[in-house]
This record gives C-alpha cells, structure tokens and sequence, in this order.
RNA sequence: GGAGGGGUGCCCGAGCGGCCGAAGGGGUGCGCCUGGAGAGCGCAAGUACGGGUAACAGCCCGUACCGCGGGUUCGAAUCCCGCCCCCUCCGCCA
C-alpha cells in the first residue's frame, strides 16, 4: 500500500518514480491527491456536525435529569436535521474512502531511484558476474539427464497431480533435501532464526505481502476453508509482523524458512515451462528481514551477498540482475533476480529474486516501529537462498560427466557422495 | 463435528443506555522521601484521523476507537442481529 503522507509531501518525486513503471503516473497521483484533500475536507466538516451533535445529546441527557421532559423534547427535534447531514457526508466520504483506499492498494510500489526505467526483462541491467561458464562436452537439457539417472520423473508428477508437477526420486529426493539442510545451516550460521509456519494462510495474510488482490490468480485456494496455498514462505513469514510494533533497538530481525511453494503458473506455456523450469511445486529457503527504514538497503546488498556466497559454495555461475521499472514486482522498490548458468540449455535461469519493499507491505500489515517515544514505519525484505528447481536443473546440466553427476564439495558432505550414479530407483522405472 | 464459557487500555480486572477514554489493582516513567535501595506519598503516560499554532518537536481543539461489521436510540463498552477469534469438555485423529 502506499504512503498517502509521503504522497502527500512528494507528489513530483512520486510521479517520476512510479513512471519507470511505464504507467500514467501523474493521472493516478493527481487522483490520489485530489481523493485525500476531498476527504479531509469532509472529515472536518463531518467532525463539526457530531460535535454540535454529541453536545445536544449531553444537553438532552442532563435536562432528562433534571427532569425538564418539555426541553428536552425540544431539543430532540433539532437533531433530525442534523443526523441527516450526517449521513448525507458519511455517505460522500465512505464513497471517497473507498476509491481511495482502492487506488493505494491496487498502485504498485515506487521503484527506489536507482531502478532504470524500462519495459520489460530486456530492459534489466547486469550488475555482477560470477564464474566461469561450464562447458559440457554434450548439452543436454536437466530433463533428460535427470530421467536417465534416475533422479526425476516428471511422467510420474503427471499421473499422480497433473502437468507442471514432479516426482523426485532415489538420489534426486537426497540431494533435494540436502539442498535444504545446506541452506538452513548456512543460514542459522549467519544469525538467522529459522521459522516453520503453516503452508495454508488466509486472505489477511495473503493481503498483508500484497499477493492479494494482486495475485489471486497464482494461488491455489480452498474455497471450502477460505485458505490459500502459499506462494513463497516469504507470506507467512513476514505476516508474524502484521499488526505488531517492533521496537528499533531490535532491528534487524532476519528469518530463514524452509517451505514447499505452491503456484498455479496459470498461462504460462513454452521452452521456459519445460522439466524444472516452472513448476507448481517446489521447494525453497526464504530468507526475511525486517529492517530500519534507514538501512534496509544495506541490508537488501547484504541478502545478495549472502545468496551470491551460497552459489559460489555450490560452485554455479551466477549474475546478478537489477530488475528494471517494467519488470519490477508488484509489491517491490528494488529488486535484484540472481541468475544461475544452466549449460545443457545454454540459458541464465532466475534462482532468486531479492527484494526491498520499503513501507509497501508493512504498511497493508499495519506494521510499525517504535524508537524512544518517535514511531517509524519499518522496511521488509526477502530474497530466496535459494529456490530448488532451478539450483538443481543448472548443477545437473552442468556437472554431467562419463561418470556420473558431479557433486560441490560443500554439498557432498551433505549428500553423503561427490558422484551422483546412474540408477533406476524403482523397478517400475520404466513404467509410465 | 457436538456442548458450554469468554473477548474492555502494557497486563489483570470492574462497568446501571447519558456525568465512561472508560473504576480499581499491577507494571512503567517522572518527582518527593533515603547515605543508597525498598516501602510510602504525589504526578504522568493509549492509538488513529482531521483542524489550529508551529520547524510534520511540542502544545491546543475536535472526531473515532471497549474482537469485527451492521442495527435500535437524541445518546451504546453497555440493548439487538451477523461474523471472527480464544478457552474448557466430549468426539475424531497424526
């Protein structure tokens, strides 16, 4: 949601700032401002009519008292007139209320300053390049090799959910979980508190990270509950904090989660949709920090720092993308997509996506700060570290050997192999 | 799923339809007291929105807020309706 009072004190940086959006920037700040000056206006008027109105009730009351029925009455008739003002401008202002409140949170967030202004992901600008590009002595694409050794079956995902789901099978379910417990120790090594939350939330929760009414679509929903699947662990995580103060000494608070994550992609079609590209379930670390609105974007360089350690350990070319005004998400003011090298498609897949969104989700979860006596609204932050699919897609295509699939060092004392072998891991294999 | 009980300020806990933004207690802050601490005593603290003054610090005024949303009434924390949440017991179950 946006901050009607920034708004209010910014208009020209406003505009310039949701114009990399590509949208007509100045047609919905005008409006915005035009909505809050006529609400004010009827708040004041509306509060001067209660008054005289709440003073001609005490009137009444005492005169009740005191016994004098005949003034009283009198009185009472005088009120008529102005309990229909009343309404008559409450029913001007819910009306303005409501288009107002629609418009802040319907608007996207202002992209940070630094964002380029742009249209799409062809428009985003690489920051950051790390590692050679691996080259295979055949490119195979994740599917395949995977299939051959065992380690998927993506047929299997079909029978039993339907397209876009994935049975991971013998050493690919092992190395999946030691993906995890990869993540998760490194992330409580570095300070991070771990959070196991539900995988169904509910609409204000959905609402609080701005996935509702934005993304309904992408979310599978239970109508019999009125529960959605989540997306990320990024929703509920970051709702603990709806309807919460937090104080600024205790800033920043930074979370790691493990969840599976539940998307419906509804639409999406092509190469990109093919093996592991885009699923509908999928595992992922969420790591996120709730910061001071004076360093959070210290915090967000940190998030990629972090993440861009975890694939140096896992030995994955990465780049580092800065998401341009077009492509930003909804809910986010700065956001860097970290990118891992698959060889077998010759193709830069996003693992990550990190981002800041300043005052927009703590202020749809009504989160505040407090310091000393001075409140503050905080800043939250996510990033994933990492999404699994796609870490693992790349290191199979890019670790094929005639002996098996290379394993990192660092995760091979997870795994509890350097090699990955070629298997059949159900004598069913074969059987679709 | 069935039966019952309950949601009031930082916490506990009162509350006749008007004098309740809300008694009382605890806790917190400041002051007094003390060699120091404790106990005692006194004083002060809610949030949001709007207006005024003004530096969007402070202060003053108004409005709203007693789980949420409606209704009755000149007037509702108090009455009525719907919803949500929590607790206890029973049932079911990992």
């Amino acid at each position: 949601m946006l901050d009607i009072k920034w708004i209010r004190a910014h208009r020209d940086e406003a505009i310039e700032r949701l114009s990399k959006r590509g949208l007509d920037a100045k047609a919905i700040i005008d409006e915005i401002l035009t909505l809050d000056e006529q609400r004010r206006n009827l708040q004041t008027e509306l509060d001067a009519l209660r008054s005289k109105l709440n003073s001609l009730s005490k009137e009444i009351g005492k005169l009740m008292r005191e016994g004098k029925r005949e003034e009283a009455e009198n009185i009472k008739k005088q009120t008529a007139q102005l309990k229909s003002q009343i309404e008559d401008i409450e029913k001007k202002k819910e009306e303005v209320d409501r288009r107002l409140y629609e418009l802040l949170i319907t608007t996207p967030n202002f992209p940070h300053p630094d964002v380029p202004a742009g249209k799409d992901e062809s428009d985003n600008v690489v920051v950051e390049q790390w590692g050679e590009l691996p080259e295979p002595p055949v490119k195979r694409p994740h599917w395949a090799i995977a299939y051959e050794y065992g380690l998927i079956n993506f047929k299997w995902g079909s029978k039993l959910a339907g397209s876009g789901f994935v049975v991971f099978t013998g050493w690919g379910a092992r190395l999946q979980d030691a993906l995890i417990r990869f993540f998760l120790d490194n992330a409580v090594k570095n300070g991070y508190v771990q959070i196991s939350p539900p995988h169904l939330v509910n609409e204000d929760t959905g609402f609080g990270t701005g996935q509702l009414p934005d993304k309904d679509e992408q979310m599978y929903y239970i109508e019999k509950d009125g529960l959605y699947l989540i997306p990320t662990a990024e929703v509920p995580v970051t709702n603990l904090f709806r309807n919460t103060v937090v104080k600024a000494e205790d800033l920043p608070v930074r979370m790691v989660s493990y969840t599976p994550c539940y998307r419906r992609e509804a639409g999406s079609y092509g190469q990109m949709t093919r093996g592991l590209n885009r699923v509908h379930q999928f595992d992922k670390v969420e790591i996120v920090h709730i910061a001071h609105p004076d360093n959070s974007y210290e915090e967000l360089e940190r998030m990629c720092e972090y993440v861009g350690s975890l694939l140096q350990k896992l030995e994955i070319p990465y780049r580092r993308v800065l998401l341009c005004g077009g492509d930003l998400g909804f809910a986010a003011a700065k956001t860097y997509d970290m990118e891992v090298y698959a060889a077998g498609q010759d193709r830069w897949l996003e693992a990550s996506s990190i981002s800041n969104f300043e005052t927009f989700q703590s202020l749809r979860m009504n989160l505040k700060g407090k310091d000393g006596k001075k409140t503050f609204i905080p800043h939250t932050l996510n990033g994933s570290a990492l999404a699994l699919p796609r870490i693992i897609a790349a290191m199979i295509e890019n670790n094929v050997t005639a002996e098996g699939i290379r394993v990192p060092k660092a995760l091979a004392e997870y795994l509890g192999t350097d090699i990955i072998p070629k298997g059949e891991p159900l004598p069913i294999w074969g059987q679709d």
